[in-house]
DNA sequence: GCAATTATCTGATCCATATCATGGACTGAA
DNA sequence: TTCAGTCCATGATATGGATCAGATAATTGC
């Protein structure tokens, strides 16, 4: 019987309220969309961001709430979620820091769709919808850069509906841990760590499942020896397997 | 029992190569993120347009083509299409005249992912890559609108994930003919028309269910009353029933 | 006008996963 | 160290929709 392990997972801490002026600027100059300005320019936008902290647990906005602000990640896990009037709900991302959400909703919805949670202690930086609009009025560069990370958030969502739509819960669970993996996996004694907290809850939000189910087929991949698991936390070992699990025919 | 009636759905008769120069400047005037450019700007990107009529059935490019232009529709419409590898097709998206698609992809994916196919006759617009970035870096406003539409489509999308991840196959069909009305409805005596052919077939793959089960699922919504249908086309009689439906919790 | 083909409808059966329930293990606070 | 709360694992049962099959109706081409 496999022992389970100590959450390998670290767990960030940021004071809340506690970005500092070194790391906003570094997370600023980290920021695709801002790569091509001078570095005078990036201190003017940095005269224009707030920045906010939150705890493991809190929203940042909830869906409904007016669209005034576009938010960047400068430390911690954010989950944009949207619900079901049911109770259930599907989440639709998993932020890292440098990664931009929020206020880029059409001015045909004025409010966020989505709500925002903290899955770790955050630091989040903001800036107000006219603020970053006048920003892709002056820089046309920037605006190419923000369409294509969009457009390549648009290809992932596709993705996703493709899996949605003809895969497995196991094919499914199979193809988010090697998602997972990629963007936020490092080595680790235990395999391929996924660096954050993640429950059966949360895989199952991602996978269109149940906790349940998600239990169960992350229990048979940790008998087969694909990954080592414990409490909110997952290592890949055999990426192998895992990706031909995800590409199986139906 | 409710006799079936000739298909209302008009053909649309493009001749395969024939687009009028009136027609495409029309439809250059037409596309939401050029209504900021003046006339002669929009003559000088007539000079790099493209044109090519396609007869139903065909298609404009497969998945896995160079991703080296970026098409607009003039007249007819078209679907996208992911193939699963057990040859299950999904809809993306089914487009009309005025919308883009195509080379939005970003560089890190240098090849089409999605085929688009021609559900009627069509007749397409279609400018390089590279003739598209020129115009995006010449005119700012240009970008923020296409930004604008890319963000919309990203939240159609999450909506579509939203619906598969904690719906019913008869929430999916009905919320799928609400948006279909939406975007092509022509009020007629049979009802608001949604003016494309539709078969069962196409339905299904739009909504991830099987030809059988969105028959099963459209032929009680007729019983109901609710819609009037025949062979590849529907129309919907009671709207308000159908949002229910959508809407209603699990 | 008729035959062939295509599209739709309906029935029977099967299955992947949800739902509901229970027990065990781990974590954090007192 | 203990206990309450949270998270995970597993079992039993129910169900929505897929799969397979066959029949019917509409359309198209000869």
């Amino acid at each position: 019987m496999i022992k389970r392990r100590k959450n390998p997972v670290e767990m960030i801490h940021t004071e809340p309220n506690l970005c500092s002026t070194d790391l906003r600027l570094h997370i600023l100059h980290g920021v695709p969309f801002f790569a091509s300005l001078e570095h005078t320019k990036i201190e003017e936008i940095n005269q224009q961001i707030h920045e906010k902290g939150f705890k493991p647990g809190d929203y940042l906005y909830f869906a409904g709430d007016p669209a005034d602000s576009l938010f960047i990640i400068a430390e911690g896990r954010v989950k944009l979620l949207r619900h079901t009037t049911a109770g259930k709900d599907v989440m639709l991302d998993l932020l890292i820091p440098g990664e931009f959400f929020g206020g880029l909703s059409t001015s045909s919805s004025s409010t966020y769709l989505e709500t925002a949670q903290a899955l770790t202690s955050v630091c989040a930086l903001s800036i107000s919808r006219e603020g970053f609009r006048t920003i892709l009025n002056q820089h046309p560069a920037v605006g190419i850069q923000v369409l294509d990370l969009v457009a390549a958030r648009l290809e992932a969502a596709h993705d996703t509906i493709h899996q949605l739509s003809a895969q497995t819960a196991e094919q499914r669970i199979a193809a988010t841990l090697l998602m997972l993996a990629a963007k936020l996996g490092e080595p680790h004694e235990v395999g391929l760590l996924i660096q954050t907290p993640l429950s059966r809850d949360e895989l199952a939000e991602m996978t269109a499942t149940t906790p349940e189910t998600a239990s169960r087929v992350i229990s048979q991949f940790q008998r087969d020896g694909w990954i080592a698991t414990g409490r909110k936390w997952i290592a890949l070992i055999r990426l192998e397997e895992l990706l031909q699990t995800a590409e199986m025919k139906v």
